[in-house]
DNA sequence: TCTGGGGTCCTAGGACCC
DNA sequence: TCTGGGGTCCTAGGACCC
């Protein structure tokens, strides 16, 4: 989408510009590591000429959006993982060449998205994404791997050459754990007794190891499942220390959170109030104190969760503290159609008008964005300290009018 | 001065029940 | 001085994912 920073050393920065979340190769070669705060890297940026963007959400997920879309054409079954990762499921398909499917899948994608993408085909979810390590890892492979082809010696001389690390599931404190007991390889976890591991792990460990022999523990998921918990918490442009200040993001934020519920057409039970000092400041006083609360009745309107949080804060709330980050938390959340009434409140006809104005509020908010129509606030036209900070995004390439590309005949 | 956000699952331990 | 057994539910914290 920007051949003018190809082979250039690129960084994206996590919200408010703090951490280095995505590099390029050049990048990684020079050996910045994944989550470096960006202000301890100024010098370096400046030496390599390190080109940093801030994150743009609406932009990455319109092209996951395109991508997908390609990618369902291959099969109906598919389970989007995250914004850049999917598993098509093609035990429908026994007969086909996932080899040469994979060369197509690339294609097709490079020629109508623009993006390079890695396939890699297993017999389990677990085998996939070890297979799809290889694909994007091993160049000699051109962007696919195939394991479900391979004999059972070249699958174990393959897996031989991957670190443990790079199995799904093992990150370095089981990494460690695993190699003290000499488990070193792919090949060696695969080939250990999964008795042996639930009971000196645990069984999402066991689950990864019978994974890996070919045994599919881990099913495709092709509807989200509901979400259990919704947060939305943000660290803020600058800090904050009165608590009509405080009041504004935790008003924000638990507006999108009811948003969210809302889309899942749940309800809410519980809510959950934090804030945050900064704890990289020694000199600074800490505080980070949080509440929680059970609503009388499970409810998923915006002007009750907001007045419930703005009470919960108050109650955590001391003042002369240099706040950097606020949460806002929804729990014991289910479907509203199995909603429980309280015992004495009527479903009466100021709940459904409720309900309603919740409605419209959803569709302004669908038609002229965020911010359309709010909850009471103080904070319009205030100077918004909290807001994060962006300074490098990226055009919104695919999602703004006015940062279309331009073609230059 | 500046250090991300949003999830899930599992386990251990305490409170409580019969 | 002696102090069961089996179960559920809840919470906090660890570990992991992207």
């Amino acid at each position: 989408m920007a051949p003018h920073i190809e082979k250039q050393c690129v960084v994206v920065l996590s919200n408010n510009d703090g951490c280095v979340v995505a590099r390029s190769a050049e990048v990684k070669a020079l050996g910045v590591p994944m989550g470096m705060p960006w202000h301890q890297m100024q010098e370096l940026a400046r030496q390599h000429r390190i080109v940093a963007y801030s994150s743009n959400y609406t932009y990455y997920g319109d092209m996951s959006r395109r991508v997908m879309s390609v990618l369902a054409q291959y099969s109906p079954d598919q389970e989007i993982y995250s914004v850049d990762e999917c598993f098509l499921d093609l035990t429908r398909q026994p007969h086909i060449d996932l080899a040469v499917m994979g060369q197509s899948i690339r294609q097709r994608v490079k020629q109508w998205i623009g993006l390079p993408v890695s396939v890699g085909a297993g017999h389990t979810k677990t085998l996939a994404k070890l297979a799809n390590h290889v694909a994007k890892k091993r160049t000699e492979r051109s962007g696919v791997c195939d394991l479900t082809t391979l004999d059972a010696g070249a699958t174990a001389a393959l897996l031989q050459t991957i670190g443990v690390r790079d199995v799904w599931g093992v990150v370095r404190k089981i990494e460690e754990r695993l190699v003290m007991q000499g488990i070193v390889t792919a090949a060696d976890l695969r080939n250990t007794d999964p008795a042996i591991i639930r009971r000196n792990f645990s069984v999402v460990l066991e689950r990864t190891v019978r994974e890996l022999n070919g045994v599919s523990c881990i099913a495709l998921e092709d509807a989200p499942p509901d979400k259990q918990q919704i947060i939305a918490s943000r660290s803020f442009g600058a800090p904050v220390y009165e608590l009509a200040q405080l009041a504004e993001p935790v008003r924000a934020y638990m507006t999108r959170a009811a948003e969210k519920l809302r889309r899942q057409h749940s309800v809410a039970g519980a809510v959950g109030v934090w804030i945050e000092t900064n704890r990289f400041r020694d000199q600074d006083v800490q505080h980070h104190p949080s509440a929680t609360v059970r609503l009388p009745e499970s409810t998923a309107d915006t002007l009750h969760l907001v007045h419930t949080a703005i009470g919960l804060l108050r109650r955590i709330y001391r003042s002369g503290h240099r706040y950097v980050k606020a949460g806002v938390m929804l729990t014991d959340i289910r479907p509203a159609a199995l909603q429980q009434g309280s015992l004495f409140a009527s479903a009466s006809e100021a709940t459904e008008k409720r309900a309603r104005l919740m409605t419209v509020l959803d569709a302004a908010t669908a038609k002229w964005g965020r911010g359309a129509i709010a909850p009471g606030t103080a904070g319009f036209s205030a100077p918004r300290a909290w807001a994060m900070k962006r300074a490098a995004m990226s055009p919104a390439y695919t999602t703004r009018w006015s940062d279309l590309p331009r073609v230059l005949a």
